[in-house]
DNA sequence: TTTAATACCTATAAAAAAGGTAGGAATTGT
DNA sequence: ACAATTCCTACCTTTTTTATAGGTATTAAA
């Protein structure tokens, strides 16, 4: 299941996009506000997004935050992973948080090709979603 | 992720159908030896199992476990469904564990779409995947 | 230079989920 | 009666999730 912090992510992306051609930066608080995300909470995220080069920010009194990236070249894939870690649904099959099954030979394990598999299905819709298109 | 609880639940099923020409029952301990699983949270995970018709059990002395199911009917989207709940991504593209998003207009939002296609996606594979494809 | 509003940072905490145990009751073939 | 099993309820521990507290650093403007 995509966590509360991924959906509170998302919703702020979306947000910031829907206001890029304002002026001024936006204030995390606003954004708090307006898509009803705990504030304190959404500081963390958007910190998150700004250390990964998705947002920039700008501190002081008439700081905030605007997109870095454009929203087409934010795919759900990315902003997924940053929030929740891997896509795939197991370690051993993971391309961005690959591990090692334990006691499992990996070679003739057969759940492998199986999860390579959901887990190439599910990226090519991730993998194609942007933020652009969730607007 | 898939969790060892439904890990656990895969590898007990796969040990059953291989071993399911045998004339007697198949003791809980024999596939906690065998497949290294602690035993007393394999009971819990062979009682789902079980009453969800996927296995059955006999009591007593010469007790132990059989497929209720041929492994050819028994699809890893049933299993991962009875041990850790929705295939979906969210709550409300669930087919079996439909629950509303709170706070989000369901007719409107576009992340819904895109998450019933992850959804169908993985189903298609879990859902055609069966214990027998997997020996 | 003070002030006020912001982003930034670290630590803490409450709640939920995951992973596993303890102890014994009920059942059944020998 | 006995021994070995399944079955059941409750509990426990660790990790993850979902935040909150309290303050520091920065900046524009009064």
């Amino acid at each position: 299941m995509v966590s509360k912090k991924c959906k509170y992510a998302i919703k702020a992306l979306i947000y910031l996009a829907k206001n890029q051609t304002r002026d001024s930066a936006i204030f995390s608080s606003e954004i708090a506000f307006e898509e009803d995300i705990p504030k304190k909470f959404l500081e963390t995220i958007l910190r998150d997004l700004r250390n990964s080069r998705i947002l920039q920010s700008q501190r002081g009194k008439t700081g905030g935050y605007r997109l870095l990236k454009q929203p087409e070249h934010i795919y759900l894939s990315e902003v997924m992973r940053l929030m929740d870690g891997p896509i795939a649904l197991l370690p051993c099959v993971s391309l961005n948080y690959y591990a090692p099954c334990e006691g499992c030979n990996e070679t003739l394990c057969k759940l492998k090709t199986v999860f390579e598999s959901v887990r190439d299905e599910t990226l090519s819709v991730l993998g194609n979603t942007s933020i652009k298109d969730l607007i």
